[in-house]
DNA sequence: ACAACAGATGTAACGGATTACATTTGAACT
DNA sequence: AGTTCAAATGTAATCCGTTACATCTGTTGT
């Protein structure tokens, strides 16, 4: 590979003119940029980005950190992030972590040691606080499932709003008996979610029961098992609430093979709006988030922050809207007679 | 951040220990060792590895060229990928390109500026064919979607064998009328499923019709439009074999919304096999691809090339695998009788 | 004709880690 | 004690582009 020294001297100038003469074409005369720019095209010459990288040091890399790419909704993100860290002129490098904090701690690593700028983390885990800081806080951007009290800018969705809001549909819908097919029980945004769900059952004034929460782990599979314990209660739930698609996705396949219907035995609600949803049979009711934008903003927040045109650390709360679709309906009446004894006698 | 000259001022000792006591612990004394040790600590020292990739002139990273991340199977595809590059401690720059050339070109001159030390492409296209080329060729690998004569390795599926046994299937099932809703038009991919679907007709002497031939895009909604037109001709097919499972998700839903019947009225088959099929209602008869193996042949593969440990280029084929399920079934007789008089009159 | 100054170009230091080569240290042996 | 040799360590070059500073050229004004 020519190096820019093949070139100056194909140019007949020195390295330090060749280097201008590419950079900043004004300070170098026409006559001089035309021999250089021939010398350049001769040699073959493309710039060593990793010298001028190290040389910067600035590396123009991000970090990207997602649970899982199989999961459509992290997909749609990343897309997001793609698009807004090419315009910037800025490479992702993606870690695929199972949500493993040691490969998380790991990938972390690759900031520490000047090979990537920041860090986007999908998760509610911060990889840096493990890591022995003897130097400030790395450049950090929290986003989709975000922490508490992250110690970074975080782009986040009003979760409990959104939850309150898909519960007070169903129970518009007649459902009092509403389960709900959450996430890992640690994460804050099944906790948030759970919390809105409840608030919304206290506004309408309808006891909330801990044992129609089912825990799950956002996949096809868990969404299936969950609805299975769900239908060998005693007393079956006539709505089924799932934080995201997939788990929905599960949900239905299993009531179907039940024999039920949806919604007609039963109704289920999603959380997310992949592109699925609007597939299944029948299509589902979901809580749509604006997936790529999640992305674009994390990006460009971080991007902010590494070109200091942030001074203080914002919290982006990005809309959700409800998507009503043919998988929630109007809670049967004989579901009211049969099932629901404690309506009945009041 | 600290360097490694404070640290060898630390430890009174010179930057080559320093080097040495942390790259071949062997080469120097107990003493010594620990004096460097206890001074990287004390200094809070991680080394460099911009300044270490640009002294070895090797990046460790690998660009990967994804059509979209958004495609189920390709995520399946990434995530192999980030499993054997972790393994083999070589990270990830991930380009997703929705198969634009322009892009691609872009992406590839990571290679050409030393950012990355080799690519992977998952479509039929050579992105460092169009870079002006003095040097040799930059390593890359073809994988899933393939070049006809790629100057490179490949990592490819039987796609004519996988697409020709899903239509015997078919065949088997008595159907004769089986329409077939292929990918892009260009692709070599989507050439060779329908070669394989030829070649299965031709091995039952059932005459093979164009016009069953419907263009798609491997979206859920190409699925949807192209069964539209299916159903519109009047000698509609009686099996609709899709060359993914989104299109195939995207035609049973149609057929579903036309008040027919999958698979007694219709059957319907996809391609890949992707962890929504088994959910679908039925459940999607299909292809199963072995994507994640794909994603982690293509990376070692790579790596073996930069690695100087392959010498001949070679060709990988991996395996697919006919995964029965409920969405294909035998045809109608009345089927038979009022929708094929050409088999009636022979 | 000369001073003053801007514009163009060159020289060399710099960034951080690695490593070829040179030098020192110390142990083992006669 | 002196020689030999291996082990341990140090010195300085190197990777390649950028840029502060120095120098040179040519124009303008008096």
């Amino acid at each position: 590979m020519s190096n820019i020294r093949e070139v100056a001297r194909l140019a007949e100038v020195s390295v330090a003119t060749v280097s201008r003469a590419l950079q900043q074409p004004e300070l170098v005369s026409v006559k001089t940029r035309n021999k250089v720019l021939a010398a350049v095209k001769q040699a073959g010459y493309q710039p060593n980005l990793l010298a001028v990288k190290f040389r910067s040091g600035k590396s123009h890399n991000l970090v990207v950190l997602v649970p899982t790419v199989a999961n459509v909704f992290f997909a749609r993100v990343i897309s997001g992030m793609q698009e807004a860290a090419q315009q910037r002129r800025y490479s992702l490098l993606l870690g695929n972590t199972m949500a493993d904090d040691k490969a998380e701690i790991a990938y972390a690593r690759l900031v520490q040691t000047s090979q990537a700028d920041g860090l986007i983390q999908l998760r509610a885990f911060d990889p840096f606080a493990s890591l022995d800081m003897t130097t400030e806080r790395l450049p950090m951007v929290n986003a989709c499932e975000v922490l508490d009290k992250a110690p970074c800018p975080v782009v986040t969705l009003d979760n409990r709003a959104a939850a309150m809001a898909m519960t007070e549909h169903l129970l518009s819908l007649g459902h009092r008996n509403i389960a709900m097919i959450k996430g890992p029980a640690r994460s804050p945004l099944t906790r948030d979610r759970v919390a809105g769900y409840r608030d919304a059952l206290q506004a309408a004034g309808v006891a909330f029961d801990e044992t129609l929460l089912c825990p799950g782990n956002f996949t096809l599979q868990s969404g299936h098992q969950a609805t299975m314990l769900l239908l060998a209660r005693d007393q079956r739930p006539t709505a089924i609430f799932c934080e995201n698609d997939e788990m929905a996705i599960g949900a239905i396949q299993c009531l179907k093979q039940h024999g039920l219907k949806v919604p007609d035995d039963i109704s289920v609600a999603g959380f997310d709006d992949i592109s699925f949803a609007a597939f299944t049979d029948p299509p589902l009711t979901t809580v749509a988030q604006p997936a790529e934008e999640f992305g674009r903003t994390a990006v460009n927040l971080l991007i902010d922050i590494l070109e200091q045109k942030l001074t203080l650390l914002p919290k982006v709360i990005l809309p959700f809207e409800l998507v009503l679709r043919g998988s929630t309906g109007p809670v049967k009446t004989s579901e009211l007679v049969s099932d629901t004894p404690a309506v009945h006698l009041t």
